[in-house]
DNA sequence: GACTGTTTCAAACAAATGTTTTATTCATCT
DNA sequence: AGATGAATAAAACATTTGTTTGAAACAGTC
C-alpha cells in the first residue's frame, strides 16, 4: 500500500470518515492513526490533541463542500429566481449526499448531522462562514421569487421548510432506506430528488404568497384554534 | 428531595434526559447513577447493562409520544383527508418538540434524533411498531388527498418532503436558533410552524398532482439534462 | 560531516468507565 | 421471631483511551 499524501492529509482524510462513521466521542485516536498507517502520537504532534484534529477536520470538510457545490449559479444574482432555487437545492443535494460531495450518511456527512444535533465549539467558525451565507443566499432567492408578496416574517419558514427537506435526506438516510422499498437518497437518485424537492417547494411557496387564509376554504387557523 | 418514583422507573426517566443531552457514548452509568439518586450497581441489576437500560428508555420513549400523539385524528379515516393532515403535522410537531412530548433538542427528542442518523440494534423494533405504521398513516393520506392522481412513485417524496420539514426543525434546532433570529422552532410556536408546513405542503402536493412539467413554463427536467 | 529543526516511533501514565463481587438492608410471608 | 428473596450499597477489577515523554530517524543547511 503506497502513501500519497503526507501523514497529516492522510489523518485529515481518514479521521473524516471515521468520525462520520462512529461519532466523535466513539472515535479513538489509536483508530484513526491505525487506519491512517500513522503512529499514535502523530496526531497529537500535528494537531495538539483530538479537539484540534476534530476541527482541522471539520474545516476541511466545508470548505471542500462548499467550493466544489456552492449552490449559486454561474450567473449569479442576474440570474432568474426559479433557474437559482433550483441550483441551490441541487447544489445542496449533491454537497450533502453526492460521492464527490459529503457522501451522505456513509461517510462524513454523519459528521455534519451531528453538528447540526450537538454543535461543537468547533462548529460556530463554521456556522458564521458557511452556513450564514448559504442562508442569506435563500433569503435573497426567495425574496425575488416572490416579487415583495411574501412578508419577509415567511421567508424563514419557507427557506426551513426548503432547508428541512434536503437536510432530512441526507440526515436520516438509515431510517428511510429501512422503511421504504424502492427509495434510497443515493448518488443515482440525486437529480431525481432535486427535480421533486424544486417542484414541491415551488408550490408550497406559491400558496405561502397568495395567502392560502384567502385562496382556500379551508383555514386551519380558524378549525384548530 | 423527595423520590416519588421507584428507583427502576427514576433511572429510565432521568437516563432519557441524559442519554439525549450527551448521546450514548458519552453517557456513563455513573452520571446517570448520580442524577438518579441510585447506586451505581443498581443500573446493571435492573437493566443488565448499558444497552438494556438505552432499550428500556427508547421503549419508554416512543411508547408514551406516540400515546399521547398518536397523529390520528378522532374520527380516524372517516375524516377530511386535509384535516387528516393537519392533523399528522400538528401531532408530529407537538410530538418531537412539545414540552409533554419529546421536549426538541433540550432533550429526549435529540436522542430519536440521534437513532435516525445512527440507528441502534434496538432501533429496530421500534422502526416496526412505531415508525412503520406512521408512514402508512400518511401514505393513506396522500393517498386519498390526491383522490388518484398521484402515481404511487410520488407518495414516497411527497412524505418525505413533509416528514423532512417536521423533523428538520426538531432536529436542526441548535443551529436553526443560530442562524435566525426571531425564530425559535419551540414550544410557543408549534401551531404557528404547524400552520405554516400545512399549507407549503399541501402548496406542493397540489403541484406534484399537477404534474408541473405541463403545468408551468419552467421545466428543470429537461433544462438541466 | 556536523548541526538544527522537523517528523516519527514505542513505551508509559493517569484518568475514566462498564461491569462484577460481596455484604447489607428491606419487605413479605410463615 | 425467623426465613427467604429482592433491592441497595461500597469497593474492586479489567479495559480503554487521551496524552505525554524521550529517543530515534530524517531533511535541509552551513
Amino acid at each position: 500500500m503506497t502513501k500519497p499524501l503526507p501523514t497529516k492529509e492522510r489523518i485529515i482524510e481518514i479521521a473524516g470518515d471515521i468520525f462520520g462513521r462512529e461519532g466523535f466521542k466513539a472515535t479513538t485516536i489509536r483508530k484513526i492513526a491505525e487506519a491512517a498507517d500513522a503512529n499514535i502520537a502523530a496526531v497529537n504532534y500535528h494537531f495538539r490533541d483530538k479537539d484540534g484534529l476534530y476541527r482541522a477536520v471539520l474545516e476541511d470538510i466545508f470548505s471542500r463542500g462548499f467550493q466544489k457545490y456552492p449552490s449559486v449559479p454561474p450567473l449569479g444574482k442576474t440570474a432568474d429566481p426559479e433557474e437559482r432555487l433550483y441550483t441551490f437545492i441541487h447544489d445542496m443535494f449533491h454537497r450533502l449526499l453526492g460521492r464527490d460531495g459529503w457522501g451522505g450518511f456513509s461517510g462524513k456527512g454523519r459528521l455534519i448531522a451531528r453538528e447540526f444535533i450537538d454543535p461543537t465549539p468547533a462548529f460556530e467558525d463554521i456556522a458564521e462562514t458557511f452556513i450564514k451565507p448559504c442562508k442569506k443566499i435563500l433569503a435573497d432567492i426567495l425574496m425575488d421569487l416572490s416579487q415583495g408578496k411574501m412578508t419577509p416574517d415567511k421567508i424563514i419558514p419557507c427557506g426551513i421548510s426548503i432547508i428541512g427537506q434536503c437536510v432530512y435526506c441526507a440526515f436520516a438516510g438509515p431510517i428511510i432506506q429501512r422503511i421504504t422499498e424502492n427509495f434510497t437518497p443515493a448518488e443515482e437518485n440525486l437529480d431525481l430528488l432535486s427535480d421533486h424537492v424544486f417542484q414541491f417547494s415551488l408550490g408550497g411557496i406559491r400558496r405561502i404568497i397568495n395567502d392560502p387564509i384567502e385562496s382556500d376554504s379551508l383555514t386551519h387557523q380558524e378549525k384548530h384554534s
